[in-house]
DNA sequence: CAGTGAGCGAGCTTCCGCTTGACTT
C-alpha cells in the first residue's frame, strides 16, 4: 500500500511521473480545477468584499470522492500542481475541499518532468503560496464581473444570447479593426520595372541575370519613357557589395508558435492543431502542448546534443537556451517538444506524423548553429543616356548559403503575404563572377503594373499570435476562445474565390522593340480569413462606446500588473477588485438606464415607394433584418432577414425592398407549384413538400424556374443512391446511406449498421437483432 | 453522404482558465 499521494493536473502527467517514483507513491491528477464559482450564478458577494461562491462541478463530484478516498488512506498528500497562479490556486482548492491536514500535506512544483527534478521537488515542498491563490481569486472574480455584468447589457441593448469578456471581445476588437482599414485602404498603382542582363563569366560563357530598379515609376507614361530611353544606353557593374549574414534559428515551439506554424506549413486549424498535439501528449510522444515557456530541460538539451554529433556532426550543434519574454508568461512548463529527441519520426496517423515532425525539426533546429550566408548585391550603372529621373541603376541580389547550419532540417515560416511576383530581391540567384566597370549588355526589360496591398486580414493563428503579443488569453484559451468568437456569430471564416485581375505589362526585348500587352493575373485568395459580421461590428462600437476601458488593448496588461502585486503580497486583493468595480459597475449601471430611441446598430435607407413607411435596418433577436415601417408608423411593421454575404452597413434600399418578395412562387413543375424562399437554414427550393436547399453563391432571388427544376432532379437522383434496400415484412424499415456510414430508419428513430459489411446480405431478422441490442445499449446508458 | 424549412413573442442566455472525454445513426 503506497504511504503517498501525489496530485498533479494531467493524467497523462501523472502516469509519467508514477514511474520515477517507485512504489510508495501513488500519483493521480485533478483533470485542472475542481471547483469553480457556480455555472449559472453570479456568485460573488459584492457587498461582503467580493467574496466568491464556489461549487464542484457536477462532473468533477465522483472525481473529487476518489481523491478524498485516497487523500484519507495517505500519509502523507503531495499537492504538485502547476508552479503558476492557476496551479497555486488548484492545490488551494484541494486543499480546502479535501480537507487536509497542514501536518500530512506538501506543496512541491517542478518545471520538467525529469526524474531528478522530481526527487529534488520532493526534497524541497514549501507552503501553500496564499498571495498566488489571492492573485487568481482576483483573476477569477474579475473576469465573472466582467463577463456577466457586461452580457446582460448586450442582451437588451443589442440580442439575447451574445456576451462579453476581458479576452474575447478585445479579439473580435482586433478584427474589426483590421477589417475598417482594409476598406480605408487606398490602393496605389505603381510599375515596378526589372531587368535581365547578360555577362560573361571566365569561360567567355554569357550568363544571363535577374535585376530590379531601385526606383518605382507611378503612372504607365513614365515607365514607357524610361525603357523607352535606355534602348539607347550602356550599362556597366558599378559597385559590387559583400555581406556575411548569421541567420539564427526560431525558439522551440510554444503552444502559440506551434499553431502558427501548423497553420502555415500544414494548413491546420488552430483546433485541429490541438487536438493532434493532445493525443501525441497522450502517447508520451511531446511534452505538454499549452505552455507559453521556449525552456528546453537540460535532458533535452544533452539528447539533442547526441542526436546532433551523431547524425550531422560537430559543426551543426549550438547548444543554445531560450528566455521567454512574452508578455504574462507563467513558465509552468518545458516547451513544446519530442519526449525522445533520437525518435526522429513516429508511428501514428498522416496528421500525427506531420506535427511530430515539425515538432521534431523545430527543436533540433532551435540547438543547431547559425546558418552562414553571403550577401552579394550588384548594382548596375545606366550610361549615356539622359534620364529623367536622377540615381536610377539596376540591382541585383544574390544569397549564397556558404553554410547551412540549422536550416539543414528547418526553415521558419512567415505570415508575409507579399506575392512572389512582388518581391523586391532575387534571393538565391546566382550572380556573374564580375569585376567594378565590367560592361553588361541589357537582354530584356519590363515594366509591370503593381498595386499595394492593404494589410491582410488575421487567419486564427495569426489573431492568436497578435494576442499573444498583446498578452490577452493563455495557451490553453486561444482555441476556445477563437470559437467562441465565431460561435456568437461576431466574426466568421470567409474565404475569397481567387480573382483574375488585369495587369499591364510593358516589354523591352533584345531587338530593341516595346511591346505593351494586358495580361491577366491571379489575385492572391483569401482563405479562411477572419472577418467581422454585422452583429460582431455593431456589439464592438457599442462596447467600445461605452466601456473604453475594457476594450482598451492594455486592459488585460494593466489588470495583469495588479494580479502580480496582489501575488507579491503588495497589494489586497479586495482593494483591487473594490476599485476596478468602482470605475466599471456605474458604466454598467448607466448604460441600461441610458434611453436609446433607436437600435444600436440601426440605419434607416428611405421609404417605401408602396406604403409611405420608413425602411430600416437593425440587428434584432434574430439578427440582421430590413424593417419596414417604424414602431411610431404602424403597429405591424414587415421584416426580413438579410442574406449571407449582406451587410446592414452596406446594402441599398433596392436590394432591401427586393428581400421582400421571397417566399416566391417560380412557375410549376410537375403540375405542382415551386416556391424558392430562404429558411432557417438558408435558401431553398421547394415544391411538393419536398425542400432543396440551394447551393453556396446562388442567390435565390436570381433562381429561375429552370435552375429549380435541375436542382430538384439532382436531389431526386441522390436521394435515390441512399435507400440501400427496403424489407417486405416492414416497409417502414429502410436501410439508408447516411453522414455517418450506412443507418437503419424505423419510426423517426435511427440505428447504425456496422461499417465494412456485406449489407445486401443482412436479413429482415438480423436488422431487427440490431435494433434491439441498440435499444438495449441505450437503457443501459441511460441508468 | 442527412435532416431541418418561424417570425419579431417569453424566457433564457453570459465570463476565463485549468483539464479530458464523448463516440454522433
Amino acid at each position: 500500500m503506497a504511504n503517498n499521494l501525489v496530485i498533479v493536473e494531467s493524467p497523462a502527467k501523472a502516469k509519467t511521473i508514477e514511474k520515477f517514483l517507485g512504489a510508495d507513491y501513488k500519483v493521480t491528477s485533478s483533470y485542472g480545477h475542481i471547483r469553480d464559482l457556480k455555472k449559472h450564478d453570479f456568485s460573488i458577494d459584492i457587498e461582503n468584499k467580493f467574496q466568491p461562491i464556489y461549487e464542484i462541478p457536477s462532473d468533477k463530484q465522483q472525481l473529487v470522492s476518489e481523491l478524498k478516498k485516497a487523500a484519507k488512506k495517505a500519509e502523507m498528500v503531495w499537492l504538485a500542481s502547476d508552479e503558476d497562479r492557476e496551479g497555486e490556486a488548484i492545490s488551494w482548492h484541494l486543499s480546502e475541499v479535501l480537507e487536509l491536514k497542514p501536518e500530512k500535506t506538501r506543496r512541491i512544483v517542478f518545471h520538467e518532468i525529469t526524474k531528478n527534478a522530481i526527487l529534488n521537488a520532493i526534497k524541497t515542498p514549501r507552503e501553500i503560496d496564499q498571495n498566488l491563490v489571492n492573485a487568481q481569486t482576483a483573476r477569477r472574480v474579475l473576469d465573472r464581473i466582467v463577463g456577466f455584468e457586461l452580457s446582460p447589457v448586450l442582451w437588451r441593448k443589442v440580442k439575447p444570447q451574445l456576451s462579453a469578456g476581458r479576452v474575447q471581445s478585445v479579439a473580435v476588437r482586433l478584427i474589426v479593426e483590421r477589417e475598417r482599414e482594409i476598406q480605408n485602404f487606398k490602393s496605389e498603382e505603381s510599375y515596378r520595372v526589372t531587368g535581365t542582363f547578360a555577362a560573361k563569366d571566365a569561360n567567355g560563357q554569357d550568363i544571363l541575370f535577374n535585376t530590379e530598379l531601385n526606383q518605382r515609376f507611378k503612372t504607365k507614361a513614365e515607365a514607357e519613357e524610361f525603357l523607352n530611353q535606355i534602348r539607347n544606353a550602356t550599362f556597366e557593374v558599378k559597385e559590387i557589395s559583400q555581406k556575411p549574414l548569421l541567420r539564427q534559428p526560431a525558439a522551440p515551439f510554444t503552444t502559440s508558435t506551434l499553431q502558427q506554424e501548423a497553420s502555415r506549413k500544414l494548413r491546420f486549424s488552430v483546433s485541429q492543431t490541438m487536438s493532434i498535439a493532445q493525443r501525441l501528449y497522450e502517447a508520451g510522444k511531446i511534452t505538454y502542448m499549452r505552455t507559453d515557456s521556449v525552456n528546453l530541460s537540460t535532458l533535452c538539451l544533452g539528447a539533442s546534443k547526441e542526436q546532433i554529433l551523431a547524425t550531422m556532426g560537430e559543426k551543426y550543434l549550438k547548444t543554445r537556451n531560450y528566455i521567454t519574454h512574452s508578455k504574462g508568461a507563467q513558465e509552468a512548463h518545458e516547451a513544446i517538444r519530442p519526449t525522445y529527441m533520437n525518435q526522429t519520426s513516429i508511428e501514428g496517423t498522416p496528421v500525427e506524423r506531420r506535427l511530430y515532425e515539425l515538432i521534431w525539426k523545430r527543436t533540433i533546429a532551435s540547438q543547431m548553429s547559425d546558418a552562414q550566408i553571403e550577401k552579394t548585391t550588384m548594382e548596375i550603372a545606366i550610361n549615356g543616356v539622359k534620364l529623367a529621373k536622377e540615381d536610377l541603376h539596376f540591382v541585383a541580389t544574390g544569397e549564397v548559403i556558404k553554410f547551412d547550419g540549422f536550416l539543414k532540417v528547418y526553415m521558419e515560416s512567415n505570415d508575409d503575404e507579399t506575392l512572389e511576383a512582388d518581391r523586391t530581391d532575387f534571393g538565391g540567384t546566382r550572380l556573374p563572377n564580375v569585376q567594378i566597370g565590367t560592361a553588361v549588355k541589357l537582354d530584356a526589360a519590363e515594366a509591370i503594373q503593381r498595386f499595394s496591398q492593404h494589410p491582410p486580414r488575421y487567419t486564427e493563428a495569426s489573431l492568436v499570435k497578435k494576442m499573444e503579443e498583446l498578452g490577452i488569453g493563455r495557451p490553453s484559451t486561444y482555441a476556445p476562445t477563437i470559437s467562441t468568437i465565431q460561435q456568437r456569430e461576431y466574426v466568421e471564416k470567409y474565404d475569397r474565390p481567387a480573382e483574375k485581375c488585369k495587369i499591364t505589362r510593358i516589354h523591352l526585348g533584345n531587338d530593341g522593340k516595346i511591346k505593351s500587352n494586358e495580361v491577366e493575373e491571379t489575385v492572391n485568395n483569401d482563405r479562411g480569413k477572419l472577418v467581422p459580421t454585422d452583429i460582431g461590428l455593431v456589439v464592438n462600437d457599442y462596447l467600445s462606446e461605452h466601456f473604453p476601458q475594457i476594450m482598451s488593448y492594455d486592459f488585460t496588461a494593466t489588470v495583469e500588473g495588479d494580479f502580480d502585486k496582489i501575488a507579491d503580497g503588495k497589494m489586497d486583493w479586495t482593494t483591487c477588485l473594490g476599485e476596478f468595480y468602482e470605475m466599471f459597475h456605474p458604466l454598467v449601471v448607466e448604460s441600461i438606464a441610458e434611453r436609446m430611441d433607436h437600435k444600436a446598430g440601426e440605419r434607416v435607407l428611405g421609404t417605401d415607394p408602396k406604403t409611405g413607411y420608413t425602411i430600416s435596418v437593425k440587428i434584432s433577436r434574430f439578427g440582421p433584418v430590413v424593417q419596414i415601417g417604424a414602431q411610431s408608423e404602424t403597429d405591424h411593421p414587415q421584416f426580413a432577414s438579410l442574406q449571407k454575404g449582406q451587410s446592414i452597413n452596406t446594402i441599398t434600399l433596392d436590394e432591401a425592398l427586393k428581400l421582400f418578395q421571397l417566399p416566391k412562387t417560380l412557375g410549376e413543375f410537375e403540375g405542382f407549384p415551386v416556391v424558392v424562399g430562404v429558411g432557417r437554414y438558408g435558401p431553398y427550393v421547394q415544391t411538393q413538400g419536398k425542400y432543396v436547399s440551394i447551393p453556396k453563391g446562388t442567390n435565390p432571388l436570381d433562381m429561375e424556374l429552370a435552375d429549380a427544376v435541375k436542382l430538384i432532379e439532382s436531389k431526386r437522383a441522390e436521394d435515390s443512391k441512399k435507400l440501400i434496400k427496403t424489407f417486405d415484412e416492414e416497409p417502414e424499415l429502410q436501410m439508408l446511406n447516411g453522414r455517418f456510414g450506412p443507418y437503419l430508419a424505423r419510426n423517426g428513430k435511427n440505428y447504425r449498421l456496422p461499417r465494412n459489411r456485406d449489407l445486401e446480405s443482412l436479413t429482415y431478422a438480423d436488422c431487427i437483432a440490431i435494433i434491439e441490442a441498440s435499444e438495449k445499449a441505450a437503457e443501459k446508458k441511460k441508468k
